[in-house]
DNA sequence: ATCATGCTTAGCCATACGGCTTAGTAACAC
DNA sequence: GTGTTACTAAGCCGTATGGCTAAGCATGAT
């Protein structure tokens, strides 16, 4: 396998798990404590600390340990590599639409009557 | 593992593999047929036949088959639902920043002494 | 000191993933 | 037809992933 872009790889593939997701999507939200964070999933705690794990190692989250209790908390930039890349995905697409209209043009210029 | 949201997940899961990337930006400059696309990765037609199924499976890539030559396309609104998912949590986030600021305010205009 | 809480570590298990080979099949070229 | 080209199908292999249990280890409460 390719060893590039280690950074999208860890991105989207920490995204990829609904798990995952819906515990970014409570943090962005708010921080939460590691028990808190697994109450609703039905998981088992080394379970949550393996996607927590996941989640920080991409990037995603960052947390501390105060006393017994690890907070988790969103880090708000780290989803903007994945939205740019895919950004440049679809400039890609548009410029590839531009050079086609460009194209269908200069036929009409040089061609007005022929079809 | 969470049954929900099979969508988002498929999708991150094809974003999350380096060669998948690197095929889908080819084909957002263009459509591509099989063996084009598996020219510049040094992989096996079959492995590359894998990941295009995970792309199509996606929804990212189109293919169709003509005569025995078959050609791949991007499907450009399919990152949409990616977008929009980071996005939401974007929100989410600011969401709760606005709040904290509402808060901050509040505490500020009552004087400071108590909550 | 003892116990409960909250997290951590280690390791097991089944399945999925990403690569491969080998052997097809369907169209085009001669 | 024979052969070549382009893809497809089937299946192997090693590793990673996502879940678990069981046991350990701090810290806070009594």
């Amino acid at each position: 396998m390719a060893k590039h872009d280690p950074d999208l790889s860890a991105l989207f593939h920490a995204l990829s798990d609904p798990t995952r997701r819906a515990m970014l999507a409570r943090l962005a939200a708010g921080p939460l404590t590691v028990t808190e964070l697994a109450a609703p999933t039905g998981l088992r705690l080394p379970t949550v600390l393996k996607h927590l794990g996941v989640l920080e190692a991409a990037g995603l989250i960052a947390s501390a340990k105060d006393g017994r209790i690890r907070t988790c908390a969103f880090v708000p930039g780290a989803l903007a590599p994945a939205r740019d890349w895919m950004e440049a995905q679809r400039s890609l697409w548009e410029a590839r639409l531009d050079r086609l209209e460009a194209y269908v043009m200069q036929l009409m210029k040089e061609g007005g009557h022929d079809q």
